[in-house]
DNA sequence: CATATTTGACCAAG
DNA sequence: CTTGGTCAAATATG
C-alpha cells in the first residue's frame, strides 16, 4: 500500500510539472522510473501474498519473503550520523598500519536488536532496477546459502546523508533467478535533489531541468490548489479543434467582468505572449493548459 | 582525472 | 570462537 500510494502521489504531484515543464521528456523519464520502481516493489510483494482470505489467523500461509516493515520508534534516533569524533584526523602516526586503521569507528549493528529503524524484504527477478542509484560496498558469503550477498548503499549517502541501504541475495537458479532484496532505511535524498534524472550538466538546454529546489515549491503549490483529484480533467475535446482560430478561449470570470470577451484560443495565446515556436503550440490540448 | 567495484581485513554481536 | 555487516586499499572503468 505504501508503495502504491507513493506512485499515486508521485504522478499526482508531477503531472502538472510534466505538462508545463520546458523539458517534459526528461521529467517524464524520471517520473516513470520512479513509478516503475514502486510498482515493481508492490507487485513483488503482492505476488507473494496469500490468495484472498486475508484472515489474520491464517498463519499457515505465512509468506516467507514478505513485508516485514516496522516503523522507527519515533525517537530522534534516525540520524546516528558520523560521530563528530570520527572525523578527527586521528591518524596517530602517519604510518597508518593495519593496526591503527579505522581506529575508532563507532559501528553499530543490531540486526535482531531494536535499532534497525525500518526495513522490508521482497523477492524479485530484477533486483537492480528499482529507480534508485546504489553503490556496492561489500559482498559476503552467507552460511546456508549458495550465493553471496551483496551490500549496497545509496549513492548520495555522502552528499545528502541518505542512510538507505539494500542487500541483494540470489535465491535460486531458475531461468530468471529470484533475488531476495532487503531495503533498510528510507531514502532521505529528495527526488529532485538527487539527479536520478539524466543529468548532463554541460548541456545548456538541460539546465532548466536539473536540480531545481523551486520545483518542490511549485509542486506543493499545485497540490494545495487541487487537494482532491488529479489535476486536470481533460478539456472536452470537441471544443478544441486543431484550428485555434476557431477554438473559443477559456476565460476566468472575475468579479468585475460581467461580460465575457469573445476571443479564440489563438487570439488569447497571442495576447499571453505564447511563442509560436513553442512545442506546446503544436498541441491544442497542451496549449489549452498553457 | 573522478568515480565505481572488488576483496580481504576489521569489528560487534551472539 | 563464528558470523554477518562494514570499511577502505587496490583495482577497474570511463
Amino acid at each position: 500500500m505504501k508503495e502504491v500510494a507513493q506512485v499515486y502521489e508521485l504522478i499526482k504531484t508531477h503531472q502538472p510539472l510534466l505538462l508545463l515543464h520546458h523539458q517534459p521528456q526528461q521529467l517524464a523519464y524520471s517520473l516513470l522510473t520512479q513509478a516503475m520502481r514502486a510498482l515493481n516493489v508492490a507487485l513483488s510483494v503482492m505476488k507473494h501474498l496469500p490468495p484472498a482470505s486475508a484472515s489474520a489467523s491464517a498463519s499457515a500461509a505465512v509468506p516467507v519473503n514478505m513485508i516485514k516493515a516496522e516503523e522507527a520508534p519515533a525517537n530522534g534516533s534516525a540520524t546516528p550520523g558520523h560521530d563528530a569524533s570520527a572525523a578527527d584526523g586521528g591518524d596517530n602516526l602517519h604510518a597508518v598500519g593495519k593496526a591503527t586503521r579505522r581506529s575508532s569507528a563507532a559501528k553499530k549493528r543490531r540486526i535482531n536488536g531494536e535499532d534497525k529503524s525500518s526495513w522490508f524484504q521482497l523477492t524479485t527477478a530484477v533486483p537492480h532496477e528499482d529507480g534508485y542509484q546504489w553503490r556496492k560496498y561489500g559482498e559476503k558469503e552467507i552460511q546456508g546459502t549458495h550465493f553471496a550477498r551483496s551490500y549496497y548503499r545509496c549513492t548520495y549517502r555522502d552528499d545528502k546523508g541518505c542512510q538507505a541501504t539494500k542487500q541483494i541475495q540470489q535465491k535460486d537458479n531458475n531461468d530468471p533467478p529470484n533475488f531476495q532484496v532487503t531495503y533498510s532505511n528510507d531514502h532521505t535524498c529528495n527526488f529532485f535533489c538527487t539527479n536520478r534524472i539524466i543529468n548532463n550538466s554541460n548541456s545548456p538546454d538541460l539546465h532548466s531541468l536539473t536540480v531545481n529546489p523551486d520545483d518542490d515549491a511549485i509542486c506543493n503549490k499545485m497540490i494545495k490548489q487541487e487537494p482532491q483529484a488529479a489535476w486536470l480533467p481533460p478539456p472536452p475535446l470537441a471544443t478544441i479543434s486543431t484550428n485555434l482560430d476557431e477554438t473559443p478561449a477559456l476565460h476566468v470570470c472575475q468579479e468585475m467582468g460581467q461580460q465575457l470577451l469573445e476571443t479564440t484560443m489563438m487570439e488569447e495565446a497571442l495576447v499571453l505572449g505564447v511563442d509560436l515556436d513553442d512545442p506546446y503550440f503544436n498541441d491544442p490540448q497542451l496549449l489549452f493548459l498553457y
